[in-house]
This record gives C-alpha cells, sequence and structure tokens, in this order.
DNA sequence: CGGTAAACCGTAAACGTTTACCAAGAAGCA
DNA sequence: TGCTTCTTGGTAAACGTTTACGGTTTACCG
C-alpha cells in the first residue's frame, strides 16, 4: 500500500533490498521468510513490514539452486483429455499445496516418446518426486530418477526398487461387485472393453473381470472381449465391433467411464435402448457418470483417495521415513449402480416395462 | 550406454564433468548446449558425445536465474474440471512446446483468493509471460505483474495496459447463427442460461445473446434468462427453475457445453425429450458434445486457434515486437447442428415424428 | 563483579549456469 | 617476414538465495 518507497522502479526488488528497508542482514531476512525460530520478534517484525511495503517475493530458482530442494512434485498422467485425469489432477494439486508444495504436469497421450520428454523435463526442473499415473516407464528413465535421488510412485504394482513404489487399487471389490451385479439381473454373457494394452492399470481391470467371470461360474467367450483405448470413440467403435457380432452379449462392462459413455452413443446411433437392449457398466465413476442418458452404473474408485495417498508416500519418502517401497495403502473400489443396468431382454419375464424405471440412486 | 565413467556416483552430474570430460571449459559445453555457432565443429561433437555418455541434463534453475528467462508460460484457467479447459490446456502446451517452451498451470476455481494464489506462483517461478484465460483479475496483480515486466494475455476485452493485451472472440457470429437456426425451425421464445456473472467472457455471451434476439425481431423474456454457472450441477439447477415456470421457452441455448448437458440431465429425469420438448444449445463445442444423447448442437469456438493465438501473442512480444496492446486476431464462431434442435411442440403441423431422425453432421 | 553459556545476528561461501571480456592462435596482407 | 584482423576458447563475474561458521551481545550463576 505504501508507495512512497522510491520512483517505482521497475528493477525487480530481491532480498537485500528487504534487508536494508528493515535494516538487518540478508541472511535474517531469509531466516524470517522461512520462519526459522531463532530470530528475535522485533526484527522479525520489522522484516515482515519491509516485505509487505516491498511486496517481496522470493525468487524461487535462486531459491531451490542453493538449497537442493524445488519444492515441486511431478504428476504425469495419461490424457489431460480424459476427465478423469483432472479430477485426479485437482485432487493431487489441492493435497500438494497443503504441505507447500506444487504441481509439475506432464500428460504422455499414451505415447514412450512424450513419456521421454515428460520425465526430462521432470529432472530438468529437479522435482523432489514423481507420481506416474499411467503405463510403465522405460528401465532408462527409472535410472535417472534414482540417480538424481528422486522418489517415484506408481500406480498399481511396478517392479521393485530401490526409489520406488506403488499404491494398490483393489480392483477386484468393484469389479466383482458389478459382475455380481449383473448376474443377479439374469445376465449370462458379458461382455468386456477393455483400455490400451499398454496400459498396465488397464491389463489389470480386464484380468480382474476375467476372474470375476470365473467365480461366478461363467466362461469368457473371447469374442465378447474387445480392445478400447480408452477414449469416447474407442468405446464407440469397440461397440460397433460387437454390434457386428452374430452373438451378442447381453451386458458389457467397460474399462473406463469414458468408453462406458462412447459404447451409449454406438447403441444410440443404431437405435438401440439402454439398459433395456443392452445393460452396461463403467469404470471410475468421473462426475459426468451421473449425468449421462440414462446415468451410468459405474464403479467407483476414489481419485481423492489416489491423489491423497500418492503424495503421502511421495512426502513421507522425502522426509526420510524411508522405508516406502511396499505399498501399505490400499485404494478401494465399489459400485455404483445408476440407470444402465437392468434384466436382459430374453430373460424378461413379466414386468417388461418396468424395469426402465427402478430408479436407484 | 558407456557405463566405464566411474562407479555410477550418485552425485549429479553437471556442467563441469561434461566440460571435463569433453576437454573442453565450462564456457564451451554451455555454448554448445545453447547453440552458439561460433564454436568448431569438432569440439562440439566431444561435447555432444560426452554429454550422452553423462546423461547430462542441465540445471533449469542455475540457468534461469542467470539468464534471466525461465522459458515457462503461465496459463491460469477457470476450472480445470470442465473438460473445455483440458482441451485448451493441451493446446496451449502444444504450441508453448514447439517454440521451447514450458507451461505452468493455475486452476482458480472462480475464487479471487485462489487466482491471487496462482498469479503469486507465477511470478515466483519467474514466468516469461501469463495467459488468463478466465474472469478478471485485480489491478494490484497486474501492477506486480508490469512490474516484473511480464506480458499478460487476456481472452476478451481487458482494460488497455501497457504490457497487457487480449484475443478478440467473435461471439456473435456463432451465437446469431444459432438464434436463426432456431428462428428458422419457428421457436419464438428462447431462454438462456449464463455462465458466472464474474466471468466476463460469459457476460459477454448474454450480452451477445441478447443482441442476437433484437436482431431477430424477438424480445427477451427476463423469466427465461437464468444464471448457471458453466457446470453440470449449474446447468441442472438452472433448467429445473425453468422448468418450475408458469409460461416457458421452447428453445434453450446454454453459455458453455457443460450446461447444456447439465440441462439435458435435468430434461430426462423430469421425463422431458431434447428436442421434441425442448430444442438445445451449447457453446464451446467441447469433443463430448458430439457424444451426448442426443448429440449436441452447439457454437464452435476452436480452442486450438485460441491457444496458438495466445502463445503467439506472448512470444511476439517476448521477441520485443512490442505493439501488442491491440489485438489484431480474432477468433471466431460457428453453429454446429447436430441433433438437440428441432421444432417447436406448438409449431408442429405434420410430420412431428421425423424431426428427431434427421442426422445432421 | 567476573566469567561462562546461551541466544542471535552477520559475513561469506556455496549452488550450476550464462556471458562479457580477454588472450591466443591462425590467416591475410604488405 | 612482420603486423593486423579474425576466430575461437577460456576466465571470472554475475544471478538471488540458503546456511555453516564465527562473533557479539545478553543473561545467569557463583
Amino acid at each position: 500500500m505504501v508507495k512512497k518507497s522510491g520512483p517505482l522502479r521497475t528493477a525487480k526488488i530481491d532480498i537485500r533490498d528487504v534487508a536494508s528497508r528493515a535494516g538487518v542482514s540478508i541472511a535474517t531476512v531469509s531466516r524470517v521468510m522461512n520462519h526459522v525460530p531463532t530470530v528475535d520478534a522485533v526484527l522479525s517484525a520489522r522484516v515482515w513490514e519491509a516485505v509487505e511495503e516491498l511486496d517481496y517475493l522470493p525468487n524461487t530458482q535462486a531459491r531451490a539452486l542453493v538449497s537442493g530442494k524445488s519444492r515441486l512434485l511431478g504428476l504425469i498422467v495419461s490424457e489431460i483429455t480424459n476427465p478423469f485425469f483432472p479430477e485426479l489432477i485437482q485432487e493431487f494439486e489441492r493435497a500438494a499445496v497443503k504441505w507447500g508444495y506444487e504441481i509439475l504436469l506432464g500428460s504422455t497421450n499414451y505415447e514412450a516418446k512424450t513419456m521421454e520428454l515428460c520425465a526430462r523435463r521432470m529432472l530438468e526442473r529437479k522435482v523432489d518426486g514423481v507420481a506416474i499415473m499411467t503405463f510403465g516407464i522405460d528401465d532408462f528413465l527409472l535410472d535417472r530418477f534414482e540417480a538424481d535421488n528422486v522418489p517415484v510412485v506408481f500406480i498399481d504394482p511396478a517392479p521393485a526398487r530401490p526409489l520406488s513404489s506403488f499404491l494398490a487399487v483393489d480392483y477386484y471389490a468393484g469389479i466383482h461387485e458389478g459382475v455380481e451385479h449383473l448376474v443377479g439381473l439374469g445376465h449370462k454373457s458379458i461382455g468386456f472393453i477393455s483400455g490400451p494394452r499398454r496400459l498396465r492399470s488397464a491389463a489389470t481391470r480386464k484380468a480382474t473381470f476375467l476372474e470375476s467371470l470365473r467365480v461366478a461360474g461363467l466362461k469368457a467367450e473371447p469374442a465378447f472381449i474387445v480392445e478400447g483405448n480408452h477414449t469416447l470413440d474407442g468405446g464407440r467403435d469397440a461397440m460397433q465391433k460387437l454390434l457386428a457380432l452374430r452373438k451378442q452379449p447381453t451386458a458389457i462392462m467397460c474399462s473406463n467411464d469414458m468408453t462406458a459413455i462412447g459404447v451409449q452413443h454406438a447403441l444410440f446411433e443404431a437405435n438401440l435402448k439402454v439398459p433395456d437392449d443392452f445393460s452396461l457398466i463403467g469404470f471410475d465413476d468421473i462426475h459426468l457418470a451421473e449425468y449421462t442418458i440414462p446415468p451410468l452404473t459405474t464403479v467407483r474408485m476414489s481419485c481423492e483417495d489416489i491423489a491423497q495417498k500418492a503424495v503421502e508416500n511421495l512426502l513421507s519418502r522425502l522426509r526420510g521415513d524411508a522405508g516406502g517401497v511396499a505399498a501399505a495403502s490400499l485404494v478401494m473400489t465399489r459400485l455404483i449402480v445408476r440407470q444402465t443396468t437392468g434384466k436382459p431382454k430374453r430373460a424378461v419375464r413379466g414386468a417388461a416395462a418396468s424395469s426402465t424405471k427402478s430408479k436407484k440412486r
């Protein structure tokens, strides 16, 4: 507010300006700014006053250069354009700032080349830790992180390495619940649209689905398992493949919600109804899932949970709590029943029309 | 690849290591890394070789500290969770990396306090320029950017200031096209669901809508103009308000696509059909718009265009091409007709059922 | 009242680059 | 051959912080 501090110099003000205005040394200013407790209260007050008056902002790069800590956390995701990730990013950032960290974002678009670029940026900007929320990473990149002593956390099991750790997701709970729900409704042939092959978590989801089928006493029809890529287009295309089949499943589970929305669209174009003609279950429970028409039954995986656990994991290792290699934290999943699941057509006995109306929330 | 370089030192390698391995001075290494042309080809080759062998990555913060350029562009958006922004961000980043820049992301969530924090981060990290793609910013923050000599670009007209500039969006073209389309179908009372009041671009969209109505010879019914907030929930709530009205519009235009999707949901819940009971037009044309059920008629505003123009604007001013205050570049909008618009119920003469089927793409 | 310990603060040396300036060698010209 | 002019590489001084170290003051105890 005080403007008398001079002729509004265009030159940026630094710690020396603050020091001289407060009548102390730069070391003291630094200590005050870093909340070092051993500085006298009156000096501290003078410093803060000077900081206010001069609108002083410390230079992050100088700080990072000498201290060796950037207070930056890297976050590498698959595709920022898939709504699941913005939700994740938001939570991750929230968790990070709570501890005084900022985030550096990277999006791989499922390309190894881009992943390498992202990793390189993270290294160059000297992030203190990295969360990798997409497919696996080449070993030589992990070597680099290790060489620079930066901890890494993955989603889903990753190769055991000195500085890397992972978050375990209990896919089984939710997915199993999903097929049980379908079986309970009378479905006997259930299709699955997977994610991109390279994405580890997608592979796990598919394997878990297969396992659930087995447990439920159904056997998998290979033709009903088709590969998607976690996008709207991929879901649409995959469903079209399924529709081209002679014999078709009566229900479809999808590796993520975007795929399911693509499926809904394919069905709409084919003039088919959900859940009358096909039952549909997604995965992730993005906010949008509540808003599709009809609202999507899906498996919820809390991205808040994931984000929090990821940064906690990273930070605890930064504090030297070590351990870390094994992941203690388990992320839960569970089924959210909305309106894309119903009895299969062929199984319908009497009350055919009423199945659409069951608005479970 | 070559591992003989020593016992895999955990210490990070710096420019000195490269220099000594290549048998040159650090100045030469620096020159090589920065592609300064006056360095001898054979030395240059030796340096690159050493860089390869040592996996050397320059320290960005040291670089930035001394050169005064961070090669970082700030991007402040409203809400990362609104799919329009990820698409924007992706394009912005693409454009930035093309010129060797990286981006620092900030999301305000429509809160002035958060905006201030974002701006502060940008300043601290010493971004070379900032694009502000959300509501206006407090003057004192602009002062800070000016004091630090960092150029700013806004979307939509902003106060004229030495270092700030803006992108002009031709809202009128698309929105006018939208109401003309509706009028052509026979609609006479058209409602509008706006964005958050504080968002300048939202205010402009609403004003433009009103202007288009006037031009079309219709008069605005105040009760049909309701405030949303550019989210799914906001759209749903706003539509519920409209549905509670005694007399209702036959068509609704929305300030963005998320709002329109919320509206579709509200209509679905009320067991009303689009476009039979209500025609609906969105704004933005996010990728998802093609996938709603039915697919959304909307006004396209190319975020690729916006992103490219924003970084070009920033970079040209960084290069000192100056000028800049006035925005030469105009971003166009145009209507994309899909399946949420049709004749109003009351105006339907004979072929009522067929209107749904007109699949224009 | 003298001496020791504790509490604070300032000086200066890092941190890893870029870059202005200078020196040395090569090449061209008389 | 000797002098000038390029060319090219190296030396060293920044950049804005943090922090180890040492020095000065104050407090406390005998």
